[in-house]
DNA sequence: GGGTATGATGATACATCATTTCATTTCATG
DNA sequence: CATGAAATGAAATGATGTATCATCATACCC
């Protein structure tokens, strides 16, 4: 049912979702909204992007316990990359300093291919 | 000043350091305390650990446009190790999608060296 | 079928985190 | 000393997230 609304390609906040969520003059609670949050992000279809109090759909639900997020600073899109470097790199970290990694969560902020400098000529 | 309070090796909320900081029965307002981290955060002494609302002490103010951390579950701790494989996972991320960071922030859930299972036989 | 335990759903209020706004102070300068 | 820019203090408000409790549906037992 959210999974719909989350097909936005840029992360929505839980308020604004209240608020597309206008069912036939019927508004839901935010409590509503964080408690279908809550189950899709147990099912790992919807990520939290903690820099932004946001929330998106996931791309491609895996089994991993990482998430890296690449937050277009101009138009607000986020992407999900899918490489597996920065696992490894995590593994490495870890392990170098005696910690047991469970989660990860990686953001970067930046500008998404879209909002770079236009087509015109630059080296 | 407030960053001799942020030498707690734990993350600290902006409400907890506005009570921390009973100067002789004066208490700051919240806005002086996020106008203080604010500073502390642009000279890069200070950062905000986004998936707790909390904000811990930089150990070595580098030049840096990205941070780790380690936090773990059980004691609450926060580690800031300092190798350079993150950002090069980010910087090859990047360049594999087009994207343009210009800046970034990892955090991994987990536990500390400290509380991993007791010293007990285990392997 | 009727009663009752259990869990989902809905709604209100509240707690927590952060910023806006505006008054007040400070202090350099004319 | 008057004046205005910038830092500081205080209050209110906005934004985000949770706890609590009422309601309702369903499953189970009698």
């Amino acid at each position: 049912m959210l999974g719909l609304l989350l097909a936005e390609r840029r992360p929505l906040g839980a308020y604004e979702l209240v608020e597309r969520f206008d069912w036939k003059r019927r508004r839901p609670a935010p409590a509503q909204i964080y408690r279908a949050l809550a189950f899709f992000q147990a099912a790992g279809l919807v990520h939290r992007i903690a820099s932004r109090n946001a929330y998106v759909a996931c791309s491609g639900p895996k089994e991993e316990h990482g998430t890296v997020f690449l937050l277009c600073r101009d138009c607000g899109t986020v992407a999900e990359p899918s490489g597996e470097t920065v696992g490894l790199a995590v593994r490495d970290l870890a392990a170098a300093s005696g910690f047991e990694p469970d989660a990860h969560s990686l953001e970067v902020t930046g500008r998404c291919p879209e909002c770079r400098p236009p087509p015109a000529g630059e080296a």
